[in-house]
DNA sequence: ACAACTGATGAAAACGTATTCATACTAAAG
DNA sequence: CTTTAGTATGAATACGTTTTCATCAGTTGT
């Protein structure tokens, strides 16, 4: 058990078998009186958890799913470095504890590194995968739906295919926030987008040009690169180089958002008097005093919770109950980066 | 090996059993194969890689683990829903990759939910722990350092102890803050804390009140509750009810001076002109050009690589030739909320 | 030609748990 | 008192891997 692997060795836990020996009885006992004690006499069971405290036993998880055949581990693929995906895994954290399970993290990755990751899923054995990002296409989890393993992307709308998925609904969002400007009377707006690959900037983007262009209100594009402040910010060069400034700016995501009204006011535009803006997620940063901003907020707990209760259900069930594909309405905030233009 | 704990049956997946067979060799071969190629012959080498790939084969993390009684699976536990843990985590993540071991996320925790977590992280056999938060002592993780496992403290300056630790040298960081403000002609100081309990929170008080009372500069203390942007926010009512406005604020922390700011222009105040604002850690807000606040940087890359490297360290070497305790400087980032006084 | 060494290989054991199967026992029913 | 049903228990096995140990073949040195 020594030599290529430089294995570590901790001073040994007591395991089972030492209980055992020290309640005498013997290890199926001492299993039992852990997974079902009612199957053990009390005094037996008594026995056994003493000596459990006093030897300090913790069941090994490990050799659990082993024999199990189940980690009650859910790998968690995201960016760490979006604001967005901080808060979700946050979210999905607090809903995956009274469960029973744990998260192992797979940090997000360029495109060429996601084989090495989702080896690296399939050699932990999880019982199911969180999918967490916008960049990593449906499709690409094929390994891991091709095994069995139950999948659940998290914030994007997959119509159909072996993976679940819970989002909320962006085209629908991006409809009542662009009711909302034109009902305030707007009537050129400009939709900075985040990146062009992304599923939610796509029907965000149809969401928002369809019911525009409805009421006859002229839409343009622009990419800012990602969804980032810094992208946002640049994307005002962008803004700044068009014929005259749009009455209104629907950032594809709030972090968009931030950095364009800090560009727009760099350059000593007022919002909303001179311009207005709209964003979309509902970071907590939107509620800050100095932004104050008018978005779709995700239910973010709602998502994580539904999330989660559709991953678990088929993980657990041969035949699950919940419907596949979920898609929550976000709520309209209205702050104060909208201005009445009649 | 079916009965209480129901277990869930993904498709079977191909053993290191099932690659001998097609291969035509031990089930040892297979194993040397993978782990010391040199070991084995090329052609049997060759016939194994093929046989493995027809088969999907993965190793089996869990059965590795069992076998070298070590997971590669670090604990990391931190309060997934602050700014600036969310941060430390996903540096964390990044520096672990490349060095082969994976996060398990637990969400922290009320107090009395501690215990739970901590003999949750004993049953995964998890081969080390990342403490990152300021509200879990170096005393409660005792348990865990009895039983041999190493554990870092992340954010937290630990003088001595069984665990190891890495943070930004708070009281040096707030010196060299208070030293500019008093460079600048500042007379009077307003410190606004985050928690009493919290050591980062005393180090800070320290460091500001020692230099400050050097230069004969009053430094009062106001306790905001906690780091978040309401906190900061609401203590500005704190800063309203004393006699008159402190010529600068210094925040415990990023996330505090945010709300300080906001809540001191939504009274009409300017900043930096009729008054001065600190922060602390460097979120990525502070360069934000709403607030481009003054503030000491972390270095989170560094903190975060030197923290793996000597919780790796420990956790592989019995004599570990890292130091136990590690305290690096942060950056002073002048940007545009401290003011000349004179 | 024979001993001594080297390297590749397979059988078997170990890691820690949960479960199956058989056995011994207790209690209820006749 | 005997039969039956049910319960508590231990021995043995399975989960998938790495490693030790023994064996066998091939090579080198004398």
């Amino acid at each position: 058990m020594r030599g290529e692997n430089v294995p570590v060795r901790h001073s040994r836990r007591a395991t089972s078998v030492d209980v055992a020996r020290a309640a005498r009885v013997s290890q199926a006992t001492v299993s039992r009186a852990f997974n079902a004690p009612h199957r053990v006499t009390a005094d037996k069971r008594e026995r056994i958890y003493e000596s459990a405290s006093d030897l300090g036993y913790v069941p090994n998880a490990i050799g659990r799913s082993l024999s199990l055949q189940s980690s009650r581990i859910i790998a968690v693929l995201a960016p760490a470095a979006s604001e967005y995906y901080q808060n979700a895994l946050s979210a999905l954290a607090r809903q995956v504890i009274p469960k029973d399970y744990q998260l192992l993290l797979f940090e997000s990755f360029a495109p060429d590194h996601l084989e090495v990751v989702l080896t690296s899923v399939l050699r932990y054995h999880v019982d199911g995968v969180i999918v967490a990002s916008s960049l990593v296409p449906v499709v690409e989890m094929q390994p891991l739906v091709a095994q069995g393993l139950p999948v659940l992307m998290f914030n994007q709308e997959v119509g159909s295919g072996d993976a679940a998925s819970v989002s909320v609904d962006n085209e629908r969002g991006m409809r009542v926030l662009a009711e909302h400007l034109i009902e305030t009377g707007h009537r050129s707006v400009c939709f900075v987008g985040g990146m062009r690959s992304a599923g939610t900037d796509q029907a965000r983007y149809r969401g928002a040009c369809e019911r525009l262009a409805d009421a006859g209100v002229a839409c343009r594009y622009l990419l800012a690169g990602d969804y980032s402040y810094e992208a946002g910010l640049a994307a005002v060069e962008g803004l700044a180089a068009m014929d005259e400034w749009p009455e209104a700016v629907m950032a594809a995501g709030d972090a968009v958002a931030f950095g364009v009204m800090d560009g727009l006011r760099a350059r000593g535009l007022s919002i909303p008097d001179d311009i207005s803006v709209t964003g979309f997620d509902g970071l907590p940063q939107a509620a800050w005093r100095s932004y104050r901003l008018t978005t779709i907020e995700q239910p973010m707990d709602d998502l994580a919770r539904l999330g989660v209760e559709t991953l678990v259900d088929r993980m657990e069930n041969p035949e699950p109950t919940t419907l596949r594909h979920q898609r929550l309405s976000g709520r309209l905030a209205l702050r104060d980066t909208v201005a009445e233009r009649r």
